[in-house]
RNA sequence: GCCUCGAUAGCUCAGCUGGUAGAGCGAGCGAUUCGUAAUCGCUAGGUCCACGGUUCGAAUCCGUGUCGAGGCUCCA
């Protein structure tokens, strides 16, 4: 809230005339007022921070002399509203800086935002007995408030710094009816269920254990097919388009990273050193400078480039306690990785012109929608962060520009987002928890070449310095396949469906012709399974169902006398006998296409 | 890493203020042989996360640790 001119001081609102979001926010923040009063009510010693309006209402942070509870959430809500039946006016006043340093000596945080506030831009906002500073934006009383509700406690340092104190913030939802509350709850209702991590569980995809540590994914069976359906097509897409695949080890001596420089930026997020025999082994953060040595291990002519090295290698980054989160942030992942030794920048341009076009096909044929690039520039202030070296930078943020703009993506910048070794387009994915994440990233480096001293031999006879992008598509295969269980909410398209159908035979004397139906099936290997079980055939239908299995294929006497199934799409839908040459065919189509939509 | 909350059967969870544990689903066994989303019966299954403390007595109270959730910070 500190960065705005301080408006005119509003007598009165007209709510109906503004903008719906300019209201929403007024209300938010109101609400933030309201939420402060009864804080400093139940706690007369709270010191107060900031309370902002945000997407989804607003919060306020406070320092208390003990953690809040859940009850205490409780016990704000009613007293909030109280103030809301009282509708007590917000009033607007301007006042001196010295009035209020006066007024808030006991506020360290109040006063800490007041050293930045000019004189004569000072302002306070009274409702009922409570006054903070603020630069205003309010509604007219506290009866316009909205529907809100409480929503959790939560840790934040102060102006979000984790130098600073560390103070309790109070989150509050508030829509302006209480439907656009009670939707809002659904979505979040929603979002738990899709949420990987209990999809995973119950589909049998992946599972954590203590004992192997968090951040360390073991892949089930169901998760392993996945995986491999994934690895298979990237791979072949690479094929395709002239990458070459190696295998390198998991493992480089320390003096690799000190050379790329991993070490010095990057040494706090690397798994500790392992020695012995005097050699000091690092669990490598990332494949890039095993890729370099692939490159450097023969001279190259600039007839050979671009050489587009690519591996989906495992990377180990000692990822902070507190942020590692189901499949989509770990310590071991699998990245489908690549590097490109470019001649010169034309090389890089069209390079990474083509990795932009494999992402708009891989995402369409995953049927990602919520996607954004995003372009993540360095910060030449900051040498700590980044490397030093300006000009570079410069050419590397042009270039990809230059090609954003030539492909006609639609893009973002972002200030101080780079890597350290240069700057990056970034693929931005929103969650279903609604968050932003870092799907994959496009880099171009000018700065790992010089640390290893690359070349390559020009149309000149001489020698000449490469540049490398660094580029993934599908990302780590556990970040990809979190996000396609959240994406199709555990139903898979049939390529990726760890089974693909399941044969049920309706008595226990239809199951010899269920196992040939199988068999038959197999030979185009699709995944089959045969439900033996001595169970109704309801009931088989229905654990086939929350399997999530696309295809059921019911056998009883008529159809072991046709040579067919009844057949059954997942979600319903009994499509009737079949000839079972038919539905191999359609199934085998359906997965080679990689139709999105089960039965479509 | 920091703040708050949590951890009970394979899974989801109940167990009020201290008196050594329960349901549903799942699993095993038996019966049933069935035509498009749950057949019936029986049985087994617990170091109540770990370690320490308080207490005559701890799933329950306290401390430490581990793991998980939400948030903050970070994210090559």
């Amino acid at each position: 809230m500190e960065n705005r001119v301080s408006e005119a001081i509003e007598s009165h609102v007209d709510l109906n005339s503004l903008p719906k979001e300019e209201r929403l926010n007024r209300r938010r923040h109101s609400a933030a007022h309201v939420l402060a009063e009864a804080m400093v009510e139940l706690f007369p010693d709270a010191e107060l921070g900031i309370g902002p309006p945000i997407d989804t209402g607003f919060y306020y942070d406070f320092r208390l002399p003990r953690s809040l509870t859940p009850e205490d959430l409780t016990r704000l809500e009613e007293r909030m509203r109280k103030s809301v039946k009282g509708k007590h006016a917000f009033q607007m006043a301007s006042i001196t800086k010295a009035e209020a340093e006066q007024k808030w000596a006991k506020q360290p945080f109040k006063l800490d935002l007041l050293a930045d506030l000019e004189e004569g831009n000072v302002t306070q906002c009274t409702h009922a007995a409570f006054t903070d500073l603020c630069r205003g934006g309010h509604v007219n009383n506290t009866g316009e408030l909205g529907a809100f509700k409480l929503m959790s406690i939560a840790g934040a340092y102060w102006r979000g710094s984790e130098k600073n104190p560390q103070l309790q913030r109070v989150y509050g939802a508030l829509f302006e009816t209480s439907e656009e509350l009670a939707e809002y709850e659904h979505q979040l209702e929603e979002a738990r269920r899709r949420d990987h991590r209990r999809i995973g569980k119950e589909l049998k995809i992946f599972e954590l254990f203590e004992n192997i540590g968090p951040g360390h994914v073991v892949w089930l069976p169901a998760g392993a097919t996945i995986r491999r359906e994934l690895q298979r097509w990237i791979e072949d897409l690479e094929i395709e388009r002239g990458y070459q695949h190696v295998i390198t080890p998991n493992v480089g001596k320390r003096e690799l990273y000190v050379r790329s420089g991993h070490w010095e930026h990057y040494q706090d997020a690397m798994y500790p050193v392992m020695e012995r025999e005097g050699e000091e082994y690092c669990l490598r953060p990332m494949n890039c400078p095993h890729h370099i040595m692939v490159f450097e291990s023969e001279l190259h002519s600039y007839r050979e480039l671009p050489i587009r090295i690519a591996e989906l290698g495992n990377m180990h980054r000692w990822e902070k306690s507190g942020q590692v989160t189901g499949m989509s942030r770990v310590r071991i992942m699998t990245l489908n990785d690549a590097h490109i030794f470019c001649a010169d920048e034309a090389m890089v341009e069209s390079e990474v012109e083509g990795v932009l076009q494999l992402m708009e096909h891989v995402y369409g044929v995953l049927g990602l929608k919520n996607y954004r690039y995003r372009l993540s520039l360095g910060d030449r202030n900051n040498t700590e962060k980044y490397v030093d070296n300006p000009p570079m930078w410069d050419m590397g943020e042009n270039l990809l520009r230059r090609v954003l703009n030539k492909v006609g993506l639609e893009y973002y910048e972002a200030a101080d987002e780079a890597a350290f070794y240069g700057p990056k387009i970034d693929v931005q994915f929103q969650t279903a928890q609604g968050k932003d994440e870092t799907l994959v990233t496009v880099q171009v480096d000018f700065h790992l070449p010089n640390q290893f001293q690359l070349e390559y031999i020009g149309e000149d006879g001489g020698r000449h310095r490469p540049i490398i992008v660094h580029r993934g598509v599908i990302s780590t295969l556990e970040r990809m396949t979190a996000l396609l269980i959240e994406e199709y909410e555990g139903n898979f398209p049939l390529w990726l469906s760890p089974v693909q159908a399941v044969v049920i035979p309706i008595a226990d004397r239809h199951i010899e012709y269920a196992e040939e139906v199988a068999k038959q099936l197999r030979t185009a290997r699709l995944r089959v399974e045969v439900d033996t079980r001595g169970e109704r055939m309801n009931a088989k239908i229905r654990d086939a169902q929350v399997r999530k299995i696309p295809y059921m294929l019911v056998v009883g006497d008529r159809e072991a006398e046709a040579k067919a199934a009844a057949l059954r799409v997942r979600g319903g839908g009994d499509l009737g006998a079949v000839p079972v040459t038919e539905i191999l065919e359609r199934l085998r189509r359906e997965r080679d296409e990689k139709v999105l939509t089960v039965g479509g």
